[in-house]
DNA sequence: AGGGTTGATGAACGTTTTTGCAGGAATACT
DNA sequence: AGTATTCCTGCAAAAACGTTCATCAACCCT
């Protein structure tokens, strides 16, 4: 075999699979260790791939992780967009914290006159920015991961708001688990939060779409809307839609 | 799985659900606990992830807001350094809002265990930078000047309440009209929290001392404390020590 | 044709990286 | 305070690495 040939099949192998195994690949092609790792310093000096130990990975995989702080901030801020055009004047709105929350607090045009109940702090200080938002803070002690009250006094305040409409940035969203998270006392936040509002939507990147944590929030039917950057005719969100969930 | 396959898996588990537990990652990964371990450490050094105990962090949340700019700021620093001197452990402690307070959060040492009850949401921010301090978060509506709860509601958790000390960041204080503000609403909280707490300590650049305001908030003898960046000593002080206040 | 050159390959060997494990220290939880 | 995790340090084994050298084939030049 010649070297420009195996190079290519170990360009394509990467490709293929993302990433690729020395010993694998030399395995594969029936020559020496020494050869492939000479051909993977080759290939990553022309910068095709990317070499690391034990093997290389694929450039396009690797690309873009971090952008401005914030994780898929570009997609959050789509999100943000979409959500905005389910509030209308005069609305009373119950969210929760979260990245993409926050977005949506940022995205919220000027004229608009509502009412906002948070225990976010973050989302807090922005709603506070807007000239004709109303914000009630919910009290109780503050969750330091989350930043967002937690606690029996909170859960009974926001039972008592009978809120328009419900934004819950969602930390894992899955067909068959439902809602899922990962701290128990934002679970029992959100349960109340989705218990107190007329129509509930979950504002979600579709990377979590499909994933799942170790404590449940509640089943997909507690869902009206979820929103995502993504098409909503995409094939991931057949289930969801099966489940009577409205996909934006 | 290779290091770098792996560590950008733990990188995405991050991202995506806000924390990550190194037993769930050693177990998802199949490897070491150590080697986890590892993982997140050098994570952390490149700066993607905040290492805690049990797990990591996601880095997009945690962002501390500058108070660089503000006025007097030299001379709150000081104030605060000598608050701080009144505060124990175990002490329940309520603080109203201001950009004096936020300089004695800042000034909070690392090791103090207490709780803090306010409803000024920049300085709540602050507080749950600490890694000992409980916040408790009087909630309620959002006065949009003073970025402090503010109504009935509020005033009511307050008078539930029993602190041991209440650091008051005042508007304005005279002598003979006592402690006033400009702010019904605001008035009305901290005429409550001094009602709720055993000592009040007021907080002040001496730039303050002997204006006054609109609306009173109470008469010099419902304060202990005032603190300012002056020395005790000065003459400007002896009306205050007369009626009883002492002047750290 | 013969000798020299070049490039590719494999082997050898010492070095570095990675990983898991053991113990004792540090930390959190109750 | 006491227990249970979790963390850290050092260590050792295995894997992977890079460097060097020898071999071999192809190629070039007289």
């Amino acid at each position: 075999m010649l070297k420009k040939e195996r190079q290519e099949f170990i360009l394509r192998e990467i490709n293929l699979h993302n990433k690729v195994l020395t010993s694998d690949l030399c395995e594969a092609i029936n020559v020496s260790e020494d050869t492939i790792r000479r051909d993977l310093s080759e290939l990553a000096e022309t910068g095709d791939i990317i070499k690391v130990h034990g093997g290389a990975l694929s450039k396009s995989f690797h690309v873009s992780f971090q952008t401005n702080g914030v994780y898929s901030h570009d997609n959050k801020k789509m999100i943000a967009q979409k959500a905005v055009r389910l509030i209308r004047d005069g609305m009373f709105i119950l969210t929760t914290g979260g990245t993409t929350i926050l977005e949506l607090a940022k995205a919220l045009p000027q004229h608009l006159r509502a009412t906002f109940f948070t225990g976010s702090l973050p989302a807090a200080m922005e709603y506070i920015q807007h000239p004709n938002i109303e914000v009630i803070f919910i009290g109780d002690r503050i969750s330091k991961n989350s930043k967002i009250t937690v606690g029996g006094d909170a859960i009974t305040k926001i039972k008592q708001i009978n809120a328009d409409i419900c934004f819950l940035g969602i930390n894992a969203i899955d067909a068959e688990h439902g809602l899922t998270d990962n701290d128990w006392d934002v679970v029992q936040v959100k349960k109340a939060m989705i218990q107190s509002s007329k129509k509930v939507v979950a504002l979600t990147i579709a990377e979590k779409i499909n994933t799942q944590q170790k404590l449940k929030i509640g089943d997909l039917d507690v869902l009206d809307i979820m929103i995502t950057e993504s098409d909503p005719g995409e094939k991931i969100f057949d289930a969801y839609k099966e489940k009577g969930v409205e996909i934006l």
